[in-house]
DNA sequence: GTGGATTATCGAACGTTGTTCTATTCTGTG
DNA sequence: CACAGAATAGAACAACGTTCGATAATCCAC
């Protein structure tokens, strides 16, 4: 059992998505597709499982670094460390959304980022609305910019730079009337980093969180 | 071309994700499935050409709604009708993430929000990180809130209400040591409502945006 | 230690999917 | 009429998740 999910993990690690499927993970463990299904019932089972595990590992990372002076900048270490393990793991984002509370360690993680909020001493509605929006920033966040690079900047036939030169200069080549905003940030695009920008909303949300919470 | 979007939007809506494929595409254009790949080369394409055409819809209805007295109230605005557009049609939440920058309209739609922020009068970078925020919101939380219910909820055996109180009932059995966070939670989320989760959400990410802006 | 029940493994087979390919029909132009 | 390109059609293929019955390994009471 540990080991199907440990081999899963690293076969979702090493080549994506569409690179775990029952015939390679059998063929990885030495046996046979049949097998698999004595230990989880279907695929999305598998998947489920799969990411809880690795959630766990984040889950005991975590727990250490938490309960520092202030509940908002703990959630803001929370928030990070998730954003992190995500990206990381780009297969992660879309399996996080799905089934979240219904899993162990996800329900764990989510219960922690809670008790940060819970020492804001709001009422129990914008406690749960912070929780909620503090996880959804940080999963959709994630799930969006660390979604699978184009093919040929995976395998290396061009750098990440000179792929994001390609926005700016279709972006700069717009018409400027038409298209104000993106004419006017493609400079900005061009060289930005995404755990800055994950950073910066995450900082807009939490100034937010501080004001409703009068500190 | 168009009734082949047209289609396959229909298929998407009527019975979600599993439900558009060639064969029943082709069944429903009354013609083969060859046919189709002479309009799109791939299912990716189809994908993405049907969700820009629905975005194209969402895009007309927003233009009317825009230009108010403040920047932030529209973008509010935006931002809700965005997230109304993903909780109608769950599929489209998923899709919506991926390569947005490249379709026509979604990049339409990205301008239109950024020329809100434009008149904020923020750093270049600033304006970026906050249009950046906003859409990770709302395009995040909602596919997350906008996932498709799971099959005993969809045909009816059980209704929203029964499902929630079903959660709600797991996570007041837990140990309120262990869990305090979701033990105390467990009626606030028998009782809520996406929208107002999602707006509460926003809601603290614009005071945020208010408060960098000096407004 | 032997027999039966439970636990665990295996790979062939089935139905469905995206995609390819080749043959065929339609359509407009010289 | 002829012919080139646009457009359609469906058979065929490989890969996938899943099912199934046969078989091996392990355990436990007697």
């Amino acid at each position: 059992m540990e080991a199907v999910l440990t081999e899963a993990v690293a076969l979702l690690d090493e080549a994506g998505d569409s690179a775990l499927t029952f015939r390679a993970l059998a063929a990885r463990l030495g046996g046979g597709v049949g097998s698999i299904y004595w230990y989880v019932a279907s695929k999305d089972e598998l998947l489920d499982r799969a990411t809880d595990h690795v959630v766990g590992q984040l889950l005991s990372d975590v727990q250490e670094r938490t309960n520092g002076d202030d509940p908002v900048d703990d959630l803001r270490v929370l928030a990070l460390m998730m954003f992190d393990a995500i990206v990381a793991r780009p297969w992660l984002g879309a399996y996080f959304m799905r089934n979240s509370l219904l899993q162990p360690n996800t329900l764990r993680l989510y219960d922690l980022l809670g008790q940060q909020v819970l020492r804001l001493e709001l009422t129990p509605r914008q406690s749960f609305h912070a929780v909620s929006a503090v996880v959804g920033f940080t999963v959709g966040t994630a799930a969006d910019l660390g979604q699978e690079p184009p093919q040929e900047i995976l395998d290396g036939r061009v750098g990440r730079e000179e792929y994001l030169a390609r926005f700016a200069d279709m972006w700069r080549a717009l018409d400027p009337d038409e298209y104000p905003y993106v004419h006017q940030i493609a400079d900005e695009f061009a060289h930005h980093d995404d755990a800055d920008q994950f950073r910066a909303g995450l900082d807009l949300l939490l100034a937010g969180l501080r004001q409703q919470a009068g500190r």
